[in-house]
DNA sequence: CTACTTTTTCCTGCTT
DNA sequence: CAAGCAGGAAAAAGTA
C-alpha cells in the first residue's frame, strides 16, 4: 500500500478547504502535520486554502509544502506514485533550505527543477522591495482588510501576491472528494493537546526529512502511518486506471464551523455585503482608481468604456479577497462578467481578449466631460 | 419562509 | 498547446 497515495492524499489534504473558507478560521494552533493523519491534515488545510500562494514560503507549514507539490505534481502530470508522502513532509524553512539538486534527487528532474524553479520565484515574489509604491498602498489595504477579518498577528507576515502565477483551473481539481470529510473526523484534539503554539506554528519536527537519506529512497515501501485507506463512492476511473471523484455541479457548500477554535472564532458575525460591492463595480473601482491598482486593468477606449485586464489573475485574487474567497480566479470571474452581458452591464468585444465595454445598465465610469459635454 | 438575484463552481466545446 | 471565451447547469448566499 505504499506510496500510491501522494497524489490521493494530497487531494484529500486539499478538500476541506474546499468547503470552507480559510480567512474565517485561521487558529491559532496549527496542529502539527507529522502525525500524518488524514484528519489533521484535512484539517489544516482547511485552514490555508492556496494560503501558500500569498505568503513566502519560509512561512510555509508542512501543508502548505504539501499544497505546493500537489498543484506541481498536477500541473506537470508527473506520477505521483513512485513520490512517498515521507518524502514531502518538511515545512517552508526546511523547504528553503534545499538546493536544486536536492529538490531533483527527491522529485526527479522534471518535477525536481519545476518545484526549484517555482520556490525561487515565491521567494522572489514576497521580498517586499519587489512591490511599488502604489501597489504597496494597495497591498497594505487588501492586508489591512484581510488581517481585520482574520484577527491574527500570525499573518502580519503575509505578502499579498500579485497573483500572476495564480492557480490554474487544474490547482482547483484536487479538491474533489466530498465524502472524505465524514470518513476524516479524527480527533482533532489530540493533535494539538500539549503543543505550544511555537511547536506548532513552523519548523521543528514538522521538517524532520533527513535528506541524507535521499538517494536511496525509492518509492516502494513507504511508512506503513503514511499510507491512507482513502475510500470514497462516486469515483470514476480515468484511462489510467486512477480512479477520479466526479464532482457535482454548482457551488461547494461551505462547511459549519462548529469545531474550529473557540478562540479564534470570529465575534463579528456573518457580515452581510454591504451595496457597491458588485463585480462590475469593483472592476469599474479599480479603473476609477489607476494610480492604486497599477497595471491591473486599462482603459481602452475611455470614452466607449472598454478596458482590458493586464493582470488578469491578480485582479481576480482581489476579488477573492474582497469576497473572501480565496480561489477565485479569472476563469470564474469571467463566467460573472459574462453574465453581465444578458444585463446589459456589460458590452460583449468580440475577438479581443480580456477586453470588456461597459454596457448602458453600468454607471459610475463616465467623467464628468462625458455626461455633460459629448 | 419563499422567491429572486448575484455570484461561484464546474463543465464541454470552441476560438485565438 | 495554453489561455480565453461561451454558456448551460446547479448551488450558495444575500436580498426583497
Amino acid at each position: 500500500m505504499s506510496s500510491q497515495c501522494l497524489s490521493s492524499i494530497l487531494t484529500s489534504a486539499n478538500l476541506a478547504m474546499y468547503q470552507t473558507d480559510p480567512l474565517e478560521v485561521l487558529p491559532p494552533q496549527l496542529p502539527s502535520i507529522n502525525s500524518l493523519q488524514i484528519s489533521s491534515l484535512a484539517y489544516s488545510s482547511s485552514m490555508s486554502g492556496q494560503w501558500y500562494r500569498q505568503v513566502s514560503p519560509h512561512c510555509w507549514a508542512a501543508e502548505h509544502v504539501l499544497e505546493w507539490i500537489s498543484d506541481h505534481v498536477e500541473s506537470t502530470k508527473v506520477d505521483a506514485s513512485t513520490l512517498s508522502l515521507a518524502l514531502c513532509s518538511m515545512d517552508g524553512p526546511a523547504l528553503c533550505q534545499m538546493s536544486r539538486e536536492q529538490l531533483v534527487g527527491v522529485f526527479g528532474p522534471q518535477l525536481g527543477l519545476q518545484l526549484h524553479q517555482s520556490l525561487q520565484e515565491h521567494k522572489t515574489k514576497y521580498e517586499l522591495h519587489s512591490l511599488s509604491g502604489p501597489e504597496l498602498s494597495e497591498t497594505c489595504q487588501l492586508l489591512d482588510h484581510f488581517l481585520d477579518n482574520l484577527n491574527y498577528p500570525l499573518l502580519s507576515t503575509i505578502r499579498i501576491g500579485q497573483a500572476e502565477g495564480a492557480m490554474s483551473k487544474r490547482d482547483l481539481d484536487c479538491r474533489e472528494d466530498y465524502e472524505l470529510t465524514s470518513l476524516s473526523m479524527g480527533p482533532l484534539e489530540d493533535l494539538s493537546d500539549n503543543q505550544s503554539d511555537s511547536e506548532l506554528s513552523s519548523s521543528s519536527n514538522s521538517g524532520m526529512f533527513d535528506f541524507s537519506s535521499l538517494s536511496s529512497q525509492e518509492s516502494g515501501e513507504s511508512d506503513p502511518e503514511f499510507s491512507y485507506p482513502l475510500i470514497s463512492k462516486n469515483h470514476i476511473k480515468t484511462e489510467n486506471g486512477e480512479s477520479r471523484l466526479k464532482r457535482p455541479r454548482g457551488r461547494p457548500p461551505k462547511v459549519s464551523r462548529e469545531h474550529s477554535c473557540s478562540i479564534y472564532e470570529n465575534h463579528k458575525k456573518k457580515q452581510h455585503a454591504p451595496r457597491g460591492t458588485h463585480l462590475w463595480e469593483f472592476i469599474r473601482d479599480i479603473l476609477m482608481h489607476p494610480e492604486r491598482n497599477q497595471g491591473l486593468m486599462k482603459w481602452e477606449d475611455r470614452r466607449e468604456g472598454v478596458f482590458k485586464f493586464l493582470k488578469s489573475e491578480a485582479v481576480a485574487q482581489m476579488w477573492g479577497q474582497k469576497k473572501k474567497n480565496s480561489s477565485m480566479t479569472y476563469e470564474k470571474l469571467s463566467r460573472a462578467m459574462r453574465y453581465y452581458y444578458k444585463r446589459e452591464i456589460l458590452e460583449r468585444v468580440d475577438g479581443r481578449r480580456l477586453v470588456y465595454k461597459f454596457g448602458k445598465n453600468s454607471n459610475g465610469w463616465k467623467t464628468e466631460e462625458m455626461r455633460t459635454g459629448m
